[in-house]
DNA sequence: ACAAAAGTGTTCGTACTACACCCATGC
DNA sequence: GCATGGGTGTAGTACGAACACTTTTGT
């Protein structure tokens, strides 16, 4: 067995990283958190968070310790793109990188520097232009996996605070498929699927009629699905 | 930077292989091609097709060449699927794996034993039990890649013969989904769609009414995407 | 003539689309 | 009282679901 390693060892010269893609909603845009590299290579270049995978180390795991470096967060939507391996596509050897996102509610902790970063902050997903390595590819693979996933599963809850309004929830689902979409349909759809709670409180100091607050009853969710609801947004056609 | 470097020497220590499911269709069921390992680790078990990637190779390359060597195919559907990445999962150190699923069409080559295998031979996806490392999850996760591709991207023509009947159609889908389908409605949806090329020709040589022959028309598809068609099967509930 | 699969048309209900007006609040 | 977004009902349409019989071939 010693002697079969043997032979292959020359394999055994690789590394593997893995990269978050943090989307955050707020303001009515979705956002990617991004940091800016202090070390070679692309020190300077605002970058996804990501770092190299230890070597007993699960890849969840690793993408989670990522996470919880940044933001302090640990029970969070996270899933994993792809891997992305282009020889060449980092300066110390072959490196390939196994992409994950993650969906954040913004609200919920303060972003801080980590060791690997000068600075870290959210962007718009329009603005995004130059990023480290193969990053920009990383962050359209993301957005275009989000754009499916929240058409057919209850994930865009994850982006917003616990207690949201009709309105905010279209408005994001908007922001992802940039689209507009018609409200009173969009409220029907949703509210007929049945597994939002009404929370009986409203919005206050608003200058106009508050909106109702509802939550996502997730034990709903999972007791409608059990029983054959399928989930299913349409994008519309309209720009 | 060659300073930079040194200090991340600790992480270059690990492998990545890919591995491939190759998916084909025949005798109404649902196929995998899997080999016979004749090395360790897991001699002698069942296994997904797969090798260590060279130093300079790309990924999506090496998967094609794992598909070449077994198959002697070049131009065929291949996607990757994602990576698998528990520490543990190989016997000789860290190895990840970047796990790829084909579509071949089974008529199209001839099996052959490659060096890493003594056998190579199609297998029933209902059949298939202990596989060498996680592969049984790996098969498990193409399925699910599969069936949802198959609803709303026009892949399983890779899986057909350029001539083919609805019926082929009709139980392809039958056979990926697990579910019974109602003919008619089946073939005025897939017809209504309009990319399919009606060859003209019929079935010969079976002992009842013969079949009209079709093709997958891939330009006219391509243009009918641009124009808004969006291509969408249901799964129905029937078992 | 019989077996075996191909092929087809209609009805019904559901679910999506489009659209315009009144309501509650803050200033 | 005015500006701002919240909230709702209905009619038309398109699409999916269900269903049974005739046609063509080989033996």
């Amino acid at each position: 067995m010693v002697q079969a390693k043997k032979s292959f060892d020359g394999f055994f010269k690789s590394a593997f990283t893995v990269d978050n893609v943090i989307f955050g909603f707020d303001d009515g845009k979705l956002k990617v958190l991004l940091i800016k590299r202090n070390e070679e290579p692309f020190a300077n270049y605002w970058a996804l968070p990501g770092y190299f995978v230890q070597q007993h180390e699960d890849l969840d795991a690793a993408a989670q310790r990522v996470l919880r470096e940044i933001t302090g967060l640990e029970q969070v939507y996270l899933e994993q793109i792809r891997a992305f391996g282009s020889p060449g596509r980092h300066d110390f050897g072959r490196v390939i990188t196994v992409a994950y996102y993650s969906l954040v509610k913004v609200a919920d902790f303060e972003l801080q520097a980590a060791s690997i970063a000068q600075k870290v902050a959210w962007h718009n997903l329009e603005g995004i232009d130059t990023l480290a390595f193969d990053h920009e590819e990383i962050v359209q693979v993301a957005l275009n996996r989000l754009k499916r996933r929240i058409r057919t599963q209850p994930v865009g809850f994850e982006l917003l605070p616990p207690a949201f309004t009709l309105t905010d929830l279209q408005h994001l689902y908007e922001a992802v498929w940039g689209v507009s979409l018609e409200k009173r349909n969009f409220r029907k759809k949703i509210l007929s699927m049945n597994f939002l709670q009404d929370l009986g409180r409203s919005q206050t100091g608003v200058a106009h009629r508050p909106a109702k607050l509802y939550a996502f009853d997730e034990d709903r969710y999972h007791t409608l699905e059990e029983e054959g609801l399928n989930f299913e947004l349409k994008e519309g056609k309209r720009k």
